[in-house]
DNA sequence: CTGACAATGAGAAAGGTTTTCATTTAGTAT
DNA sequence: ATACTAAATGAAAACCTTTCTCATTGTCAG
């Protein structure tokens, strides 16, 4: 029952939030970006306007519900939040999204935070490149 | 002699490129915005428009001459490229902007890009975080 | 059921970056 | 040195994604 989850955040259950969290359970990609939430909305008959796609997705990112990926410039997807984290491989062609998870990374990012004294609060790690499709 | 620089990479050499590479090679903070660069060039009394100076960012980061950082969220920072590949921590409260190396690191983006058939072109990690300073 | 406060929609605004287009300039040929 | 051609520049407009404003609507506690 997603309503439980919007109450739990502290979040009115209201028709623009369950229908934002309907698409990014039920579309098979599963990273959108904000447009493309909207436009599967519109596809939907939901007349949902873009700025309250973005305050919705931005609450959803607060609550924890879903995380925020910069994309390369001025470009973020969001994907639910499954609690496990990982990176990404992008593809620059195709624009195909893969996950993967490395504990090896993870120690060493926190090994070097450690050395430099930083406090880490995030980190994010992009691997570009072209996809087993794309290069056919 | 930055004038073979620019011949080198096929740029004509010209005033504004030739005040933007003195800016990135004189200014002490190793990582610029064009905004930066662009009140540098005023502080310097070079009357270079805002333009110019993002297309000769872009035409020395297409000639490998800068390397494009893409900080979270639609900003940019530009350093002067020295050949040595390196990562970035950077300080959410400061905007502090370390580098480091890991050898471990780029070995493992370099199994896991193989890993998932990616033919990796890039790759970029950034490690946010509180650096030293900030967190007394 | 009703009131108070949060949420929404539409459009304007913001912020960084790119494009347009007329003008100027560098580098080559004369 | 001079003239020519293509490239570079400046200023302003356009772009794009995202956020904000504000009047209106809706949710939910009492």
């Amino acid at each position: 029952m997603e309503s439980q989850d919007l109450r739990k955040a502290g979040l009115k259950v209201t028709l623009p939030r369950l229908k934002v969290l309907e698409i990014l359970e039920k579309t098979e990609q599963r990273h959108l970006s904000a447009e493309d939430v909207y436009k599967a909305l519109l596809a939907m008959g939901e007349e949902i306007g873009l700025a309250t796609v973005y305050r919705v997705l931005t609450q959803f990112e607060d609550a924890g519900l879903v995380s925020r990926l910069s994309i390369d410039g001025g470009h973020a997807v969001f994907e639910l939040e499954d609690g496990t984290h990982h990176d990404h491989l992008l593809c620059v062609r195709c624009n195909r999204i893969e996950e993967f998870t490395d504990e090896v990374i993870e120690e060493r990012q926190r090994a070097i935070a450690a050395e430099k004294g930083f406090e880490m609060t995030d980190h994010a790690l992009y691997i570009y490149g072209i996809c087993q499709q794309c290069q056919k």
